[in-house]
DNA sequence: AGCGTTACCGGAAACGTTCTCGGAAGCCAT
DNA sequence: ATGGCTTCCGAGAACGTTTCCGGTAACGCT
């Protein structure tokens, strides 16, 4: 490895001082304009680059964020999507970590990224979660942080998430709706707040219409395909099994869709499906899976400016929350009345 | 933002020299075990922190890996998990950027990233990409480049990749198995190698099986969904209509057989349908589609490992490449004949 | 002739760390 | 007591850059 030109070379090989070369280079005041050439031209042919370590230290900034996430399936793809947009036009790059749904694994990339000396944070945390002092270590060094999507209960930094009650409410409510009167819900984990919160408005939507909460009827299980599978299967194997299932996530849903068909059941007569996300793969399965859709793009460009917000100005905003709202896409697996509207 | 205390500090209050104290922290050699004692407990008690920048301006490394990508697909985001396995355990941070399929992103991202002094690149170029300057810009500066997935053509750096062409001709070989005679195949832009390969599998089990080429059954079209939806109805429509297809990405695939349902064509009798990629949604699919998986994590793996050993030695890699096998997956939209042997 | 002004430039500190070099004690043996 | 060895420690350079502070000419004005 041959060492990178630096601004001394040039200084040497001209003759002249370094500082007059650091001028020349950033075309601050009070250089003749001859040298200014002369450096500008060598620096041209020897293809100079500024040492932005060095820059970095002298400034303590290096113009780069921490993106923590625990994984990077379609939702926070599309978040972290958000985020790089608007990072990349502020001037920052972004380093993308996954924590693989694993606490451990949290930790050590927050002090890889650390001692990466990335200039703040902007994290969505695992499932595995429980404590921040990982987090709260960060904020000691006066760094930033920005929580979204999953957000720790007790960490004290602007949050943007969706709305997740509201999508709840709006998968039920349509459930509803369309006359299920017995609608199970598939949660994730019960650690998992964006889980809970879903099915809050799970419940709010059952009270809203005077119907009876049934312990039995909400499950929860891991987040992913197959444990909604086995979930579904147990459901549906009930004396009296649900006529309607929500499930928090779409990976659910299609394990939950894989039970119904193996089952013999027909969607959406003998039973109703929403799912959520609005993945793509929605719109392909038959039936296509009504889901709640969440602006997963506008949630990590909202973290973003949050986050260049609190790297350009002193005030506090660690209590700022930015909520967005979701939005429900009707489709074959729950509609069965023809009077609904079709968005 | 209040400064994080230095070695310098401690020095101060401790009232000895700073060399002392870098040497008590390092343990390194000769230091009065009690100088060292009270220099340990001082560090832990104001939270001592070495700065990396500094670090990394003395040693001109940072231990970070620049990754740029054209997107994050279901593919890629597995490669990358299989850097960042790799990288992490040798102790580098991984730097994702995503150039989304755009030669000028991609520059700006391969600028940022220098700029932030990764100590190396791993690469998958855009679809657009056809110039390589701004790599071997990269290479003017000692790092190291590992290429992988989407190689470009004249960059003398080592390469991982799928065996493109042998997918391609799994893929096809299996359909002429099937009894299938005029195969269409749907490939991406015809300046994406990867596509190219995959095509020239396909012609080559035509020519293994004495089939004649049609190049009229041979489309190029945009990698996505809905041009494959498009390209596949313009086939449907000729007078002699392909009775089999293979596209080179699952997302054609989807696009393709959304054409094919909506011809009221059944699959696999009426006509034949491969994908490419294994993606999980391949199996939810009715009917499910067949694909030709590749080892998307392997490759990653591989790709960061050949980063790793550059890094850690002098010798000249550039010639070296890997070449991983893909393996085909029969499902429902291509087996017409119950005797083949099922994975 | 002396002074102030202008235009240009160099020295050196600073950012935080490591590392080489050499120096100051203390001790032992002669 | 002198030499040499060991043990510990400090000074200072180095990494690459910016920036403050000051200095030196040349020039014009009184």
């Amino acid at each position: 490895m041959i060492k990178a030109p630096t601004i001394k070379d040039i200084a040497k090989r001209l003759n002249i001082s370094i500082s007059t070369v650091s001028r020349a280079l950033r075309n601050a005041s009070e250089v003749n304009p001859e040298t200014r050439q002369a450096v500008l031209k060598l620096a041209e042919e020897i293809n100079y680059q500024p040492n932005q370590l060095a820059l970095s230290l002298l400034h303590k900034q290096t113009h780069s964020i921490g993106v923590i996430v625990p994984n990077l399936d379609y939702v926070l793809s599309m978040m972290v999507k958000g985020i790089d947009e608007v990072a990349l036009e502020a001037g920052y790059t972004v380093m993308v970590c996954q924590s693989n749904e694993s606490y451990g694994r949290e930790i050590v990339n927050t002090r890889r990224l650390m001692e990466s000396l990335v200039d703040g944070f902007i994290i969505s945390i695992s499932s595995e979660t429980k404590l921040v002092d990982h987090f709260k270590k960060i904020q000691d060094q006066k760094k930033p942080i920005v929580i979204f999507d999953r957000l720790p209960t007790d960490l004290a930094a602007p949050k943007i998430r969706l709305d997740n009650e509201d999508g709840g409410f709006q998968a039920t409510q349509h459930l509803i709706e369309q006359g299920y009167k017995r609608i199970a819900v598939l949660a994730g984990p019960d650690t998992l707040d964006i889980s809970n919160k879903r099915v809050d408005g799970y419940l709010k939507a059952l009270k809203h219409n005077n119907m009876r909460v049934q312990k039995d009827l909400i499950i929860h299980c891991d987040f992913d395909q197959d444990y909604a599978y086995f979930a579904t299967k147990e459901l549906l194997g009930m004396k009296k099994r649900p006529d309607a299932i929500f499930t928090i996530s779409d990976r659910m849903a299609i394990g939950a869709m894989l039970a119904i068909k193996e089952k013999g059941l027909q969607m959406p007569n003998d039973i109703g499906l929403v799912g959520f996300n609005n993945e793509p793969v929605t719109k392909l399965l038959t039936p296509a899976i009504s889901s709640v859709d969440q602006p997963a793009f506008e949630i990590g460009k909202a973290a973003a400016k949050v986050f260049i917000e609190m790297m350009n100005s002193d005030i506090d905003m660690t209590s700022r929350e930015i909520v967005l709202k979701p939005k429900l896409f009707i489709r074959e697996s729950s509609q069965r009345l023809l009077h609904t509207v079709v968005k």
